[in-house]
DNA sequence: TATGAATGAGGATTCATTCAT
DNA sequence: AATGAATGAATCCTCATTCAT
């Protein structure tokens, strides 16, 4: 039957997918145990190990598909749209997917932390690329006089940061603010901040 | 000679501290050994537990010296001083910080992102109580038309995640900005930053 | 197929709890250790550990399952039969119990002779409540001139030591007797000091 | 300066005798630590090992002074003396032992428990000859009419059991007892018992 | 005589992984 | 596809003992 056996694989390898994000988002690779994540995705250890053949090939996958998607909102970046608007539309992508995807950004925080032992390459290859890449674009913009002088690399890492700490740093943000939902004011805050960077 | 027993003492103390914050800040706690430590201090484990009665003990002991240190810039923020100045000399000093004492940094990155279960407490009690003195303060400044509106809380969460990023992402903007040195170029951009954000 | 899974379980459960009372019964709880009991059950440590969550989780059914059967013999002296021969019939089975299980007792002594830390409640509840039910009977037995005068509840206290110390100073009697049995001789004794007592 | 170092010696040594008594009489010797034994005896751990080379040593030195008392109340019983007096004046000074050195009582039989490893030897040597002599006595005076028939062995087992019960099972006597003392009204009943069971 | 410092040999427990079914 | 059983390699921690002073 391999129609129902396939539906049932999907299933447990989304659930185990699931389940790892859920845990090593939280306590890192070493920090995590297989129990954790077989009670997480509501199957046996050796189940789990059945669809994945190691902790690390968990650990890995979540990884891999993180970056597919990590780098997507600056890919989207439009080098013909309006620069102050293509700038904001990036960080408000970033922002919301620090609102939706918190645990997939403490994922990749966790593994940075780390030194990054198992996405070195990526970083300093695709990842930097990318990065030189939007940063000639930028520079484009300043040249132009579309917005003002400002270094294009620390900008990108300016929106990282700024986006990324409301899902990193979540707990502290939240015993700050008490009940006020980050995410309703961070947005005002942040297009003010780069309204007034950029706008010539 | 209780002098020179308190020498060495002193001296294995420090080297531990020293050997747990390597290590803790880079693997957080569960994913340290105290073998790990122990090498880094030079130690044998029995030794390092002769001078620190558990993991926990040091681990615990690394986070109460961090604290001590880590709120003090924005203690030093001065309501009488100039509010532009004030708010770049405090973002300054966390930046300096972020060079200088890096694996603080990520000690309590670590820290935050695990949940924070050893000093939610302080998160929610003292550094709150602290936000909201200085936001008070800055709000005031706004009102009284010195710098122009803006979130003072968020605006302080943009002055921690602008100036931990280059501590706790390290590993990721080095391998993006290859042999430049980040805080070189950082400086300046986070002077745009503010000033652009703030000055009236 | 559970039942087979039940049977191995069964059985190592088992094989532990057997093995258990011979260690523990002879070098008390913080004098054994995990690896004396695997060895004597044919087990590795850590498949002991699968099948108990700890050393003391052991220990402690082992003494819920002593305290089960220790209690009954005083339960079965009968109110309604003969005084002299319902008590001589209680020494008797204490001594049966003190040849027949042995280890049993002097789990039993050890935990007791270390301040009975895990069965003081049960000491002074359970136990109490028993020996002064029966105390009561006996003082009738006597108000009646079925038994001569006796303290009830230094009678009980004496059927105890005088069978249990036949399991618990086993080495010493056995050292003193050489190759006699001792329980051959120790019952007719036994039967001596009680009837010369007790009868009227 | 040897006199004052003598002195401290013998005050030093008493004390670690007297710690050691405490410490291993209720755990044992292997679940007793030396940290326990130096802390009872108000001086540090290398300083106990300077006064015996070992903890092996202490517990032996124990055991050692023990047995040199413990015959003790059997030796003085008198062949010349009126046997049922002298055979109840054995009793009480045993029970008496029993209130005024419970710990020794406990130690030994700790050592018993164990299968005593150091001290079989003595038991199957000094002790039994002792037993045996007593023993020979004894049924002189059953046969010369001046005690009723009884096993001369089991009844000097049952002298030990009875008498050491009140120290070596103290808690629980007492979690029965209650408030009562146990050895004001133990001493009569074991006269009673011991009356009953030899008066011709 | 006394103690701070150090350590090797355990000892309880965890955990990723394997095996058998 | 699933799980109960089993284990070797850690991992934290304890403890008797030694060393240096």
């Amino acid at each position: 039957m391999p129609k129902s056996a396939t539906r049932i694989q999907q299933k447990n390898q989304a659930a185990i997918m699931t389940a790892g994000l859920e845990v090593f988002s939280q306590f890192g690779f070493r920090g995590s145990t297989l129990d954790q994540v077989a009670d997480a995705a509501g199957l046996s250890k050796p189940n789990l190990l059945y669809y994945f053949p190691s902790k690390d090939a968990i650990y890995t996958a979540l990884l891999a598909r993180l970056l597919e998607n990590w780098l997507e909102p600056l890919h989207q970046m439009n080098d013909a749209g309006d620069p102050v608007e293509e700038i904001l539309g990036y960080a408000n992508r970033k922002l919301t997917m620090s609102r939706d995807f918190p645990r997939e950004s403490r994922l990749f925080a966790n593994e940075i932390l780390q030194g990054a032992p198992r996405i070195k390459d990526v970083l300093a290859g695709e990842l930097r690329a990318l990065v030189e890449a939007k940063a000639t674009v930028i520079k484009r913009w300043i040249a132009e006089g579309k917005i003002k002088p400002v270094d294009p690399v620390h900008l990108i890492f300016s929106i990282w940061s700024l986006t990324q700490h409301y899902a990193d740093f979540d707990v502290q943000v939240r015993a700050i603010l008490g009940d006020t939902d980050p995410f309703d004011t961070a947005e005002t805050h942040l297009n003010d901040v780069f309204r007034r960077l950029l706008t010539p």
